[in-house]
Order: structure tokens, then sequence, then C-alpha cells
DNA sequence: CAATATACCTGGATGC
DNA sequence: TGCATCCAGGTATATT
């Protein structure tokens, strides 16, 4: 599920039960995910440790210790990161989990294992994470956001503007489903090249990308005290979509048919009214 | 170099 | 009901 709004209520919700909490026990799935599970890291510099705070960067959760080790996980795309009683029964796909001091676990429950677990141990924390941000996009709700570095950003770029928006190497945290709702909101059309948008449609997609982000994270949020559900999961699928996935529905703005094509092997949805084709 | 294709997995929906 | 096929919110790597 997870785009930059779900990650961020995991956050979130997580953050009134982790920091102070000491890991007291780590048990594994034993199943590989994007990367192997890094078991001598885990016990070494999380085990026995008390953690500090949850950050996140782009798409990935920063559980910084006090050691100052982090562990890193990333969800992608059926991770989910759940909060658990302790003695309540381990599902299918668990496939890291963490038993706190507080008497809960915190759960990575991950059914296609696109997801990964690392681990920067304290001495090597800093370089990595600057190696790490470094290849990361910019933050949708962050400074650099601006219509002019996007515009510069896309100047001689040979590709389409939702292309762009997710390439995670230039702008973090914006996947399939915000990228169409973004452009439909800034009516733009998907295919459209980036290099031909001017400062303007720039500025419609950085105040509709920061609107719909906004909304979808507080919408999620406002569902948190579901968090602790017998399910784990965080308040997800509670935003409805104007485009995503209403193939042959009416637009919700003028009532013309969406439409569903193919970009970059991606489901696009576009309203042809709305986001006329380039 | 930059853009696209492919691979990694499971599970749900759909169609025969 | 069973079985095959397609599709899914991500990203690293290979390929053009």
């Amino acid at each position: 599920m997870p785009e930059l709004p779900e990650v961020e209520v995991t956050r979130q919700g997580l953050l009134d039960h982790l920091p102070g909490r000491t890991v007291t026990a780590i048990a594994v799935s034993g199943l590989r995910l994007r990367i192997p599970m890094p078991l001598g890291l885990l016990h070494e510099h999380i085990l026995q440790r008390r953690i500090q705070t949850l950050d996140r960067r782009a798409k990935y959760l920063l559980m910084r210790m006090d050691s100052g080790a982090v562990l890193v996980i990333h969800l992608g795309m059926t991770g989910k990161l759940g909060l658990h009683e302790d003695g309540a029964a381990r599902h299918r796909h668990d496939h890291l989990i963490l038993t706190l001091d507080s008497g809960q676990q915190v759960r990575l429950n991950d059914s296609r294992r696109f997801g990964a677990v690392m681990v920067w141990p304290a001495k090597a924390a800093q370089e990595a994470e600057c190696a790490f941000s470094a290849r990361e996009g910019i933050e949708p709700l962050g400074s650099e956001f601006t219509a002019r570095h996007l515009h510069r950003l896309a100047d001689r770029r040979i590709v389409a503007v939702k292309s762009l928006l997710m390439n995670g190497r230039l702008i973090a945290g914006i996947g399939n489903i915000y990228a169409n709702e973004i452009l439909f909101a800034s009516r733009i059309h998907p295919a459209t090249e980036a290099r031909r948008l001017t400062v303007a449609d720039w500025r419609r997609v950085v105040v509709e990308s920061q609107r719909i982000l906004q909304l979808a994270i507080a919408t999620g949020g406002s569902t948190i005290a579901d968090f602790l559900g017998a399910t784990g999961h965080p308040g997800y699928f509670q935003l409805h979509f104007q485009v995503y996935g209403r193939e042959r529905l009416p637009c919700p703005r003028c009532g013309q048919t969406i439409v569903k094509t193919v970009l970059a092997g991606r489901a696009t949805y576009s309203c042809p009214v709305c986001q006329p084709a380039p």
C-alpha cells in the first residue's frame, strides 16, 4: 500500500508507543525480503537497545536507537508495520517481530516481500544516512519542493511528467496512486513531457501535491485509533480517490468518463476533458 | 547518460 | 469447484 502518506501515518501512529521502549527480543521469519534480513546486525545493534524516536525519509522509516544505531525499514508494496500485544497470534508473512519492554510487539508483515530491513551501526550511521539520503529525491512536503526547482529538474528531460513525479531519485514518496491524483487535480495530462510544463504548471503541481499528501496523512491519522486493532493496520483506505481505480466512471469535476491507459508500465487514469492530451 | 524493460514475490479478482 | 491468467500502491538492476 504504502506511498508517502501511508508511511507517515505509520510513523505517527507508532510514535506514541515506541520512544523510550527497549527491544527485548527479536524474531524473524527466515525468509528473504528484497535484501536478506541482517540478523547479526539486528542482534548486535538493536536487541536490548532503547528506541529514541522514529523518523521518515522518502518511503523509509528510520528507527533511531539511543546508541546512535538506526533500524531502517521499507514497506515495499505490501508491507505493514503494526503494533500488537505480546501474546497475540503470529500471522503469516510476519517477517520481523520486535518485542518491547511495554509488553507489545512491532511486527513487519509483508506478503510480497518487496520490503527491506537494514541496520546502520552507530559508528557508521552518519555516513550511511548521508549516502542514503543523497540517493533519495526531494521531500514533497519540504522546503525544496518548489515550482522553480521542479521546472529546473524537468528541463531537458524527455520523460512523461507522471514518470518524473514517480522517480524516487528526483522526488521522494510519490507513487502511482498519488501521481495520478496530483496530475488530475493539477489538470495536467500524465503523458505530457515534463520539459513542456511551465512554471505556472509546476506551481499547480506543488500546491496540489502538498494539499493531497497532507489531506491523505490527516485522513489516515484521524483513524489512528485503529492502529492498535486486531489487524494492526493503520488507517489506510480512508481517502477517496478522484481518478485512481475509477476507469469508466464519471469524472468528479466534469462528468466525462475517466479513461485508463498504461504509461511506463503503470496503470494511469485521467479525464480527457480536464486533462487534455498534449 | 537517461529512459525503459525486467525481476523480485504473493494473493485477490476475473474468466473459462 | 478448480485452474489459469492477469494485475497490484516499489525499487534495483539490466538493457536499449
